[in-house]
DNA sequence: CATTAATCGAGACGGTACGTCCAGTCTTTAA
DNA sequence: TTAAAGACTGGACGTACCGTCTCGATTAATG
């Protein structure tokens, strides 16, 4: 045992990550190959299969990697507040260039059940714990429901944002997001009667 | 201009729909070469070509004539009745095998940017158009507030469900639907007052 | 059943045959790639590995297509003269561009059973039935002695040949093959008694 | 200048090249990978590459320093009988193992201009000097004629040896020697007068 | 005896070739 | 003219190997 032999790379290991990033958010992973990620990151082929087992693996890696953190959760004073910046923080990801990313991850999970499970456990759970976390808070604060289910709740929240990710036309925008956060408030918070009348 | 020449064969056309969808039902779309569906079909495959300009536009047509009317809307006594019941019914629909083939497209959609347009042009629109009037029946008949926003209330309905049939993990379950339609009532419908629970 | 299909082009079959040769010839066997034949051919690898199974089984059929009537069989005046001319022929041969090609797939031969057989099938063995019927009317004519071996006279003649051109300091010149064939004369024709220098 | 530091371990070397011996006798050069050598050896490919600059010249050593005495020249009541003691021993050196070591060895000489000269230089060249001799002695012991070129004839004796070992259908058998020997002799001894009507 | 410097085993590195695979196009003969 | 069969171009994929490089550990001769 140990860790006998020249170590691996920890250089050439991020390059690889770097340009797999680079490429994959501007052009896509299906339009960018393995030898233009390896030459990109000027490094030979062998590797690049050395710390991956294929391209999927990488560029998961490289998600998690290199913007793990662009979604960190925000303090806000609320919860229900640090919610409403959670939100928005994960819709601009989205619209950012880093949401070609997840589409692209997304859609290569549907033929790569490793993949599949590894997006679930190393990308959607930890942000889906943080947002746990935050419900319970707003529970805890007063500002929503004790009654609800909190996974199904995560669900109306983020599958809508990934349902216009993945299929919407476009419009991942501030208005949108709005509106689903005011429409849960109305579901799920407890003010919501008097909401009834806003638009008489 | 006259019809010379041997006339087209509705019955490759139709049996190439049906290999087509059956083998990417059963395996995903990735995983079924073109030369595959054209040798189940016992069909050459310039014909496949000459009918469909390409593999994704023939999975969609598959998905469209043959199973499109699988989703067809139920008349229920109430409007809101019959929004429940059209929720169920899609759940239903990715339940089953044929939940492969709206991921396979999904996957597919997002990095073909035609496949794309026709997979929200003719299915998710005309889908959505059904459920918009459902929503105004049911805002027309009493059971949901007036001042929602119709299409942001689909993303929050389907969405979630397109989030789980692409992400979840198996879980498109009775129970889960449950949750959606009463979470999406409590937040939209005008009896949430009622619910003396909300203050303990 | 029969010739149902697009048949096999046999222009890109020539352009393969003829690339091959062209490189191999000039630079080697190793040093020339599938990908370098193919696009040299303007044809798509696949093609390739359509018509032969890898490069050993190409490159020795570009030798027998394009080349393999270069060493035909001169008819000279005498059965002993028409010897002599065919040993010209081939080292003229080996001295020719036309030699890299045999040392090359001598070499590949070496490590691959299946190019060994083909080379001696379909290269050696011929070639060695034409001497061997030039030797018998030799024979016959009473140029040389009727109690030789014909094969193993075969080896000696053609054997130092090949054991110049693989291993030789670049002399297969006109000098050493009128030695191999004085010396071969003087071992097996029947004229050697005239000899008068034998015992000083 | 000193000889500082740890000397060379004469225990890897000589490790090494037993291992590239009976690799590639066992299975030739090319089916043989370096690493593979080095771990048969116990010992590290860095080892392997600060004693002999590539694979080709550590197997042109192991087939020196190994078995270079294996072909020693015997000691015979006459020359003549030298010289057939030598055929014969180099028959037998060539159809036991280490006949696939000189096969491997010229075949990767054809591509490999560094390892044809070595092989030339420090296996070829020795043993036809021995051979050269050889002849020397049998001319001037009356055992052949004068007048004969001893390179040629060197070619025409073992060139038909390693015709038959890249070449041959395994048939490099006493027989074979037998009749290289004696038409040999035919064609370059004194006596071969009295050999004409061998056959009558 | 401590220092020093080259060697050791192990294995990662860049580069390059191989042979496989698939999508979409093209070219035959048969109907 | 269309159909079935299947060959075609083009390009990505993952594997294999060579010869180089980098570790931490070892090992003699030097100081």
């Amino acid at each position: 045992m140990g860790t006998i032999g020249r170590p691996r790379s920890q250089e050439a290991h991020d390059a690889i990550l770097k340009a797999a990033l680079r490429l994959v958010t501007k052009r896509g992973f299906r339009a960018v190959g393995v030898n233009e990620i390896a030459a990109a990151a000027g490094v030979g082929k062998m590797t690049l299969y050395r710390h991956w087992p294929n391209k999927a693996a990488l560029v998961m890696d490289s998600l998690l990697v290199l913007i793990g953190s662009e979604t960190a959760f925000p303090e806000a004073g609320s919860a229900i507040e640090s919610l409403r910046q959670q939100i928005d923080l994960q819709a601009a990801f989205f619209r950012s260039p880093r949401g070609n990313l997840i589409r692209s991850l997304v859609a290569e999970a549907q033929s790569d059940l490793e993949l599949a499970c590894a997006f679930r456990d190393r990308w959607l759970n930890p942000r889906r714990e943080g947002v746990r976390e935050i419900l319970r808070a707003a529970i805890a604060e007063g500002s929503l429901r004790r009654d609800i289910d909190i996974d199904t709740a995560i669900d109306l929240l983020y599958g809508s944002l990934y349902y216009r990710l993945l299929l919407g036309s476009d419009t991942l925008d501030e208005p949108f997001v709005d509106h689903i956060y005011q429409q849960f408030l109305a579901g799920h918070g407890v003010l919501y009667a008097s909401d009834e009348e806003i638009r008489p």
